[in-house]
DNA sequence: GGAGCTTCAATTTTT
DNA sequence: TTGAAGCTCC
């Protein structure tokens, strides 16, 4: 099976795989000029060849942004421009490997491996690891991500005693999040007026105090937050003169992928490492500036111009993805903004279809049209699977598509669903890594002390903490000096104490004598996480299991992968890992399906039919963001990324009804649908239209191919809700008694439908059972919660 | 410590 | 409606 990690190594691997393709460097090198700027249209070689000073890059959807960065890398290289020189950041993972990859395909993987290139998070934290001592901070800090954020600052809201229903947790955090992003450390926060004030006036005055209590916490933890390691990177180029003189020197050449979305912060961190060479290159586009809403600074990309006065500006205006009623209906769309710079997108390709609107009565039906609509241009228009997404505003909306399209058999994936890192059984094994690599990561620490369950309970933790914080001690101090609080515990818990920490003492001892992958093996093993798994033969606990070694998969293939040995260590792991997402992590087997996933996500990608789905007002655009004509904007570009991600047909859709929470509420169709141009829409809107339209879908029960389902994907999925899904065969659903199941026995799972034992194992009540089902696959179920239906 | 109950909240989220 | 979190009871 291919595993998670698999994608971290991606690049090395098709690197190689390219490799027959490579051209030689050296010669091809003396024609870069000419032949290897050939594949780019006028604007685009513009942009590549004024490598000097600085550029602004505005890129329309689907302009060949990316083109545009990696063949100004390709071409930096070929002027011996060191890679070691070059830094180019971008905002996700996937967008980084990317342009890692096709620059190793136009210069050789070898050059490509010494750029600087990856998320600001991941780059920034490289430089931290190397350069934070300076800052007080080890080089095995701690990577907190957003959950352990969150719980830090529940903890200390319950700390100060004040109520969570006022002061949220995430909504605090949010707050000191976006503090951080303007760069307003603690003490400024309380010297703010404006904050301060903001703050009395939501009846949340110490949002100041948790702030800073957050911060120290953080600190004596070693631990950074995904926001802390841009802030501290600041701190470390503005408290450090040399430093920052170093760095500028190094990044001779700066780059900046969806420049639109930088914060304040991370503007001040690029402006600061450009200033000294001024050879820096921003790609955006302002009409695609979706994240706002978490401090992203559209007036980055429009100052530019006064940053830079002598800065060379370059419009990527041609499309090359869309048909001409895709830009054009987009294009409809954006004119509406007020705030944006004014281009002109335009495509040479075909006219093709006009946009289609589906009008369903309730949400179930809308997932239920939308599904045959993709059975049906699957086979019409020859279509993978993979060439086709599904849109929507909020995640709630995913769970009637994925019905919808399991009931056809439609291969899908959500995106971004929880993440694999988000799971428990992950968060759990990575607590021990975190742990042994830095003792002081007390959310670590409290995430795994008790388990597996040794007997050390919510009362003993609570009295650590306290005696933690009255003598401004850190937790592993004092179970490392258990003897002086005798009177404090008892005899078993200071025993226990004791063990607990000479257990991670132990790992620790091994830290620089062991493999990486041997160390976490023998973690995994001795810390009973691996037992606790076992000891109850649970499918779940199976699939945990799975998961588990896939990780440590992970960081065999990781070692294996690194060019120096100090990058091979379980801490580099550590820290490659936290910076990982969801998106980071998709597998071979789950390439040809259905994409379903927020607008949101869909920014940067493309496929050949979209589906923009919810089209309701208060939905799409949401309510909580109708408030202000600025707001309303942001909502107006996330559509219009929606519809660009389309390059030949878009449907849109919305219904009549629609189930919030539990209730049905009536909605009006989104003012987006009629803010296209009528000329661009498949058949006019119509206000309240006396037929609803359906398309003409046959109702042909075209049997796409079965797919087994593995419990890998079964993971993957969302559960069908109980009530949503009725027994495959109409009847009312009634288990049998599990003693008289015998292998060979055809049954029936008010899940999974018709299946057929395969083989029975383990004593009552834990007698699990091997299923074949016809729809789903083969699966393993206990027999005490699978509620079988003999049939004969 | 965990099963099983109730209660309550509920956008978007590259790291 | 889902789900997370908190609570009670063994």
């Amino acid at each position: 099976m291919p595993f998670i990690m698999n994608v971290l190594f991606k690049v090395a691997k098709i690197n190689n795989l390219g490799e027959e393709k490579i051209i030689n460097f050296g010669s091809y090198r003396k024609d870069m000029g000419k032949d290897f700027i050939k594949d780019l249209n006028e604007a685009q070689q513009k942009a590549v060849l004024a490598f000097k000073g600085p550029s602004l890059v505005i890129a329309g959807a689907g302009s060949g942004k990316t083109r545009v960065l990696t063949y100004r890398i390709a071409y930096l290289l070929s002027q011996d421009i060191p890679p070691g020189s070059i830094l180019a950041l971008t905002f996700t993972n996937k967008a980084a490997r990317e342009m890692k990859e096709r620059i190793g395909r136009l210069v050789g993987p070898e050059r490509a491996r010494y750029l600087w290139m990856g998320t600001f998070h991941s780059v920034f934290s490289k430089i931290l690891r190397r350069e934070g001592h300076l800052l007080g901070y080890p080089s095995t800090y701690t990577i907190f991500d957003t959950t352990d954020s969150k719980s830090l600052v529940k903890k200390i809201i319950k700390e100060l005693d004040l109520n969570d229903q006022i002061y949220k947790p995430g909504e605090v955090y949010g707050r000191i999040s976006s503090a951080k992003n303007n760069l307003i450390t603690p003490q400024a926060y309380f010297s703010s007026a404006q904050l301060m004030e903001m703050d009395k006036r939501t009846r949340r005055p110490r949002i100041a105090d948790i702030y800073k209590l957050y911060a120290l916490r953080c600190k004596k933890s070693n631990a950074m937050d995904f926001d802390d390691l841009l802030l501290n990177l600041y701190i470390l180029i503005r408290d450090f003169p040399e430093v920052l003189a170093r760095y500028q020197e190094q990044f001779r050449y700066i780059l900046v992928d969806e420049y639109q979305d930088t914060n304040y912060l991370q503007y001040r961190i690029i402006n600061q490492l450009s200033s000294r060479y001024k050879n820096i290159c921003v790609v955006g586009d302002d009409a695609q500036s979706i994240y706002s809403f978490r401090g992203a600074r559209i007036e980055n990309i429009l100052n530019f111009k006064h940053d830079y006065p002598d800065y060379h500006l370059f419009k990527l205006e041609r499309n090359y993805r869309s048909t001409r009623n895709i830009v054009g209906a987009a294009n409809s769309i954006i004119a509406r903004n007020r705030d944006q710079i004014s281009k002109k997108i335009w495509s040479k390709k075909e006219a093709g279809e006009k946009v289609k609107l589906i009008r369903a009565t309730t949400d179930n039906e809308e997932g239920y049209l939308i599904a045959n609509l993709i059975q049906d241009a699957v086979y019409a228009h020859q279509l993978h699977h993979q060439d086709i997404a599904i849109l929507y505003r909020t995640n709630a909306q995913s769970r009637i598509f994925e019905e919808a399209l399991r009931k056809l058999n439609i291969p899908y994936k959500v995106y971004g669903s929880l993440s694999f890192y988000q799971r428990k059984e992950i968060k759990d094994l990575l607590g021990y890594f975190r742990l042994t690599v830095n003792p002081y990561d007390e959310e670590a620490l409290r995430r795994i002390i008790n388990y597996p369950a040794r007997g050390i309970g919510q009362t003993t933790l609570s009295r650590l903490e306290e005696i933690a914080a009255s003598r401004d001690k850190r937790i592993w101090d004092i179970l490392l000096s258990m003897d002086d609080y005798a009177g404090v515990f008892n005899q078993g818990t200071i025993r226990r104490l004791k063990a607990f920490a000479a257990l991670i003492n132990g790992y620790r001892e091994n830290l620089q004598t062991m493999e990486a992958f041997d160390l976490a093996y023998s973690i995994a093993e001795s810390s009973g996480i691996m037992k606790d798994l076992h000891y109850e033969n649970s499918p779940e606990n199976l699939s945990k299991w799975e998961n588990l070694q896939e990780i440590l998969n992970g960081i065999k293939e990781f070692v294996e992968t690194q060019d120096q040995a100090e990058d091979t260590t379980l801490d580099s792991f550590l820290q490659s890992v936290s910076l990982l997402t969801d998106a980071d992590s998709e597998k071979e087997e789950d390439r040809d399906k259905v994409t379903i996933m927020t607008a949101h996500s869909a920014k940067g990608l493309e496929y050949r039919f979209v589906y923009v789905t919810g089209l309701e007002e208060e939905l799409f655009p949401s309510r909580m963001s109708s408030n202000t004509r600025e707001e309303l904007e942001e909502e107006r570009r996330l559509f219009y990324v929606a519809l660009t991600r389309a390059m030949e047909q878009v449907t849109l859709s919305y219904a009549n009804t629609r189930y919030r929470w539990g209730v049905p509420v009536n909605s009006v169709p989104s003012r987006f649908i009629r803010e296209i141009e009528p000329e661009y829409m498949d058949q006019p809107f119509e206000e309240n239209p006396d037929e609803p339209y359906r398309p003409t879908w046959k109702f042909s029960q075209k049997k796409v191919e079965s797919v087994p389902v593995t419990t890998e994907k079964m993971k993957r999925m969302k559960p069908v809700s109980r009530t949503s899904a009725p027994s495959p065969s109409g009847i009312h659903f009634t288990a049998d008694d599990p003693a008289e199941i015998q292998a060979g026995m055809q049954v029936e799972h008010p899940r999974f439908g018709q299946g057929k034992i395969i083989n029975l194992e383990g004593e009552p009540p834990n007698r699990k059972a091997t299923v074949f089902f016809k729809e789903h696959g083969q699966k393993q179920l206990l027999l005490k919660f699978a509620k079988l239906k003999i049939i004969r």
